[in-house]
DNA sequence: CTTGACCCTCCCCTTACTGGAACCCTGACA
DNA sequence: TGTCAGGGTTCCAGTAAGGGGAGGGTCAAG
């Protein structure tokens, strides 16, 4: 099957601009027609669906290269992969503690204040005052 | 107290460069002395905190521009200010829940790799494979 | 033969800074 | 007086991951 990049498009979700950006980075390597459209073949097609769903899970475009390295690695050793998975595991849980506390003092804020129309307002209490608490 | 960028770095915790940034942008406007010197006056000063923190709990510099604004506008309503950081606490919500989505589809991977030697790997299976679950 | 839907490249824009080069100013010390 | 460290200043370029749009070529159908 030789696709264009509407078509590559429609079936892995990614738009065409990615698409492009994706071969401009080295991610994949379409063939060109002779009017310089791009050709692409089963293989780019798997690379571009297993890049969409690796950046839907969060991963950097680096580690997705390092990824799909070794998802065409036959000799790959799994833990290489786990590795990378395990780290990025660690950043979500890192980002959603930061998100947490965040939201906690934002609600604590929030709370506290009207919301009327009148200018007493702690958000901005907290946020302007000397003190943190 | 007419403090240099360095001072003032030291107590808002922004470094230097975030602070010339945010003249830049006109969130300040220090005063400058006959060598340039950049002259920051109480007022700048609580102006760097509020930002600091206000950044601290995730809003965008837009979100602080307007923030900004209102903690200086004496006839503001405590609702304008409520709205923004209900808008802001939603968009904290939707991230964390996006967050959570992905921690547990990748955990799910996790835990079946074996991360050994062997090429076999049921993340690069589940970024590359047709099946989705 | 034209229309509309594709495709192409190229360039700038985004967020919120960060780093670096090249240079000026100030105070302390020899 | 020289000079050195440690401030300060400007401007330029770059980051992640594309997005927007200009300007133009191509293709199939009516």
């Amino acid at each position: 099957m030789n696709l264009t990049i509407g078509d590559v498009s429609k079936r892995t979700g990614l738009r065409a601009k990615t698409i492009r950006y994706y071969e401009d980075i080295g991610l994949v390597k379409p063939l060109r027609d002779t009017n310089e459209y791009r050709v692409f073949r089963d293989k780019d097609v798997h690379k571009l669906t297993f890049l969409s769903r690796a950046r839907a899970l969060g991963f950097t475009i680096d580690d997705c290269r390092a990824l799909l390295a070794l998802y065409e690695d036959e000799t790959r050793a799994s833990a290489d992969v786990k590795d990378i998975a395990d780290k990025h595991l660690a950043e979500i849980e890192s980002k959603i503690a930061d998100l947490r506390a965040m939201h906690a003092t934002l609600t604590h804020l929030v709370h506290a204040c009207a919301g009327d129309q009148r200018p007493d307002c702690p958000i901005l209490e907290g946020l302007g005052g000397g003190d943190c608490h």
